[in-house]
RNA sequence: GGGGCGGUAGCUCAAUUGGUUAGAGUACCGGACUGUCGAUCCGGUGGUUGCGGGUUCGAGUCCCGUCCGCCUCGCCA
């Protein structure tokens, strides 16, 4: 094989006149009955072979460069030379071009389904996925494939460079059935148990800290057997961390390096220090616990002044516990969005849409009213609920409270806390994107650290208290007494007692989260007891933790990056599965390999278990 | 588990709101062409309209079911 002295991407006018080698694709081929062109490609570049029948070494080359079509696979020898037709100022190479003298057709390809080029239109993700291998050629998948090494690579170098170890914790590991669902794997040495495979590697790191570890990081993959969705995956891959004798402070410090490290080196932006803001802020002003700061839309709560309003909407709202203390989440609200300038940009068309696609959050409806001019001058209200707030007891306060002028929209949300709080933060969102305010990919990287999250919050359904982050995360340090004194059904001291985690929040999207963890032992009693397990439950479900903690464990504390969800927005993608190689289907599907499939009943017997499932008739 | 969108040639799409033989671009095949660069020009092959039922004189189009893909609610400690 005529193996290569450069890549595609390399020659230029400096190798002018040299004989080199090169190995690749045909990216596309230009057949002029004479001459041949051929852009040759691989992952570094292309490169403008040409074959010349005059002075052509033997013609059978010739008639062969003559067949060659796009994604043969070839090898050739030539000589660098100034392009004759001019130079092509789309490639790098475009000044050169490789005479060819010796061609080598390594591998002719079958008329392959779709060509991998950036330009025009791609074919459906089913295809794609199907034969990935082709897709992943298209020079922009490449360049994700080398981001994501990137990535990689200055996180292994920033943590190596900061006294971390990067150890690694199995995959077959121990079944925990809180939190997620598991993907279970049968052993085949004790009929009748399983293995299940990590949701994160979060109890091993916590050991690692009492085995003297110090500081440990792992790029590691975990599973979570939920629906997908577009930033989802069943497996997805984590920077995990942890670290010894440290305070909260310490680590988002420690993070906020990595952070600049990323970004400096893989995009070149210089990021700044790290707002912080309270989870509690973060509902307030935005209705959610990732605020996306890039663009206003702010959330204000204007429950005292829908009060004095005669509309039943609000009234019925506002008379649901109305005595509970302010955020406590069943407590009637009223909040309202200013949307300036929505008087003529959001269409009666939208706001009936909006109040439609409000309800998949449980709200009733969103009301709105816009804002104009008076005959004499001043701001008045029109269509929707205008005639319920246009009170001179309400106008002037509501006007105040919003900051409301001429040709505003004002969309107003009544309900729990809880609702009116989730409904609005959403429609922030989806009000942003119809306007078209959102910033494009690129022109701004507002990062923040969310701070003192609630420890715990009852889940919806069955009413039974649910650890916000994980069972093991600590009470912010002032907040611990209080909480081991708080009585279990106390629901509105518990809702307001915050933990010591910490989420890194870019974009309005998270892309880290984590805590300080348990070491005080009457802490850690009173969660369990909380979340409803008995000491003997406790010590069933990670006995193997608890003893480790009581011989001698160091405080500490640590956090987790989605590394997909990093690359996603370092490449400017909003599909997860653009960033991964080999990513799966909505239903966890491998459209390539065709996983899952079944087994044979030989395999099952194995390990001891048999199928259920039986094919519909 | 729920809601929404989609599936027509290898690929990307069209097909007059149910009406003749389902078209175009591209890829592929054949031919022409010595400076192109997403080459150009001429000709050609290529279809179980995802699958299964139904309505109808007639279905790519309407109805029911089902499979697959995407978005989303629930879910994701």
């Amino acid at each position: 094989m005529l193996r290569r002295t450069h890549t595609c991407g390399e020659l230029r006018e400096s190798h002018i006149g040299q004989t080199v080698n090169l190995n690749g694709w045909v990216n596309s081929y230009r057949d002029h009955g004479g001459l041949v062109f051929i852009d040759l490609r691989d992952r570094f570049g292309l490169t403008q072979l040409v074959f010349d029948p005059e002075g052509a070494a033997n013609p059978s080359m010739h008639e062969a460069a003559r067949k060659l079509r796009n994604e043969d696979v070839v090898a050739v020898r030539g000589t660098i030379r100034t392009r004759i037709g001019g130079e092509n100022p789309k490639l790098a190479t475009g000044k050169v071009e490789l005479v060819v003298s010796e061609l080598e057709v390594l591998n002719k390809t079958d008329n392959p389904p779709f060509l991998p080029d950036d330009f025009g239109q791609l074919p459906n993700e089913e295809i794609r996925l199907k034969h990935r291998y082709l897709d992943l050629r298209r020079t922009t998948m490449q360049k994700i494939l080398t981001t994501r090494h990137n990535v990689m690579r200055a996180t292994r170098n920033y943590f190596h460079e900061n006294g971390f170890l990067e150890v690694e914790t199995p995959i077959l590991y121990k079944s925990t059935p809180e939190g997620a669902r598991e993907f279970i794997v049968p052993c085949r040495n004790v009929p009748g148990t399983f293995y299940a495979l990590p949701q994160s590697p979060q109890l091993f790191k916590q050991i690692l800290m009492v085995s003297g570890c110090d500081r440990y990081m792992q790029i590691c993959r975990c599973f979570r057997d939920e629906d997908p969705r577009a930033d989802r995956q069943p497996e997805f891959s984590q920077v995990d961390l942890e670290m010894s004798f440290v305070r909260r402070e310490h680590i988002m410090e420690m993070m906020e390096g990595f952070v600049r490290r990323v970004f400096g080196e893989v995009l070149g932006i210089t990021v700044p220090a790290l707002v912080r803001m309270p989870y509690r802020e973060c509902l307030e002003r935005f209705g959610i616990d990732r605020p996306d700061t890039r663009y206003g839309l702010e959330i204000k709560d204007i429950s005292e002044i829908a009060a004095k309003c005669d509309f039943k909407v609000f009234k019925d709202a506002l008379a649901k516990n109305p005595t509970a203390r302010q955020f406590y989440s069943k407590k009637g609200v009223v909040k309202a969005i200013r949307i300036p300038g929505g008087a003529e940009k959001l269409t009666r068309k939208l706001t009936d849409g909006y109040s439609e696609w409000v309800k998949t959050f449980g709200a009733g409806g969103v009301a709105v009213v816009k804002t104009i001019k008076t005959p004499d001058g001043n701001i008045g209200f029109e269509t929707g609920i205008a005639k319920f707030i246009d009170a001179p007891t309400v106008k002037p306060e509501l006007i105040a409270a919003l900051g409301l002028q001429v040709g505003d929209t004002v969309l107003f949300v009544a309900d729990t806390y809880a609702v009116a709080t989730k409904t609005l933060g959403e429609l922030r969102q989806k009000v942003a994107r119809d306007l078209g305010i959102v910033p494009e990919w690129g022109k701004m990287w507002n990062f923040l650290w969310m701070i003192d999250p609630p420890m715990f919050e009852r889940n919806k359904d069955t009413g039974k208290w649910v650890a916000l982050h994980h069972p093991f995360t600590a009470p912010r340090d002032d907040q611990a007494a209080a909480f081991v004194e708080a009585a279990e059904d106390d629901d509105e001291t518990l809702e307001s007692i915050v933990s010591a985690g910490y989420d890194v929040v870019l974009n309005g999207s998270e892309i880290g989260g984590g805590s300080i963890r348990i070491h005080d032992r009457a802490v850690q009693s009173k969660v369990f007891q909380l979340l409803g397990l008995s000491p003997e439950q406790a010590k069933e479900k990670f006995s193997f933790l608890l003893e480790a903690l009581s011989y001698g464990a160091p405080p500490h504390g640590g956090i987790a990056f989605g590394l997909d969800r990093l690359v996603m927005h370092l490449v400017g993608s909003d599909n997860i599965r653009d960033v991964i190689a080999f990513p799966k289907t909505q239903i966890g599907a491998d459209l390539m390999t065709r996983a899952p499939s079944s087994c044979t009943e030989d395999q099952m017997k194995q390990v001891h278990i048999k199928s259920t499932w039986v094919p519909p008739v």
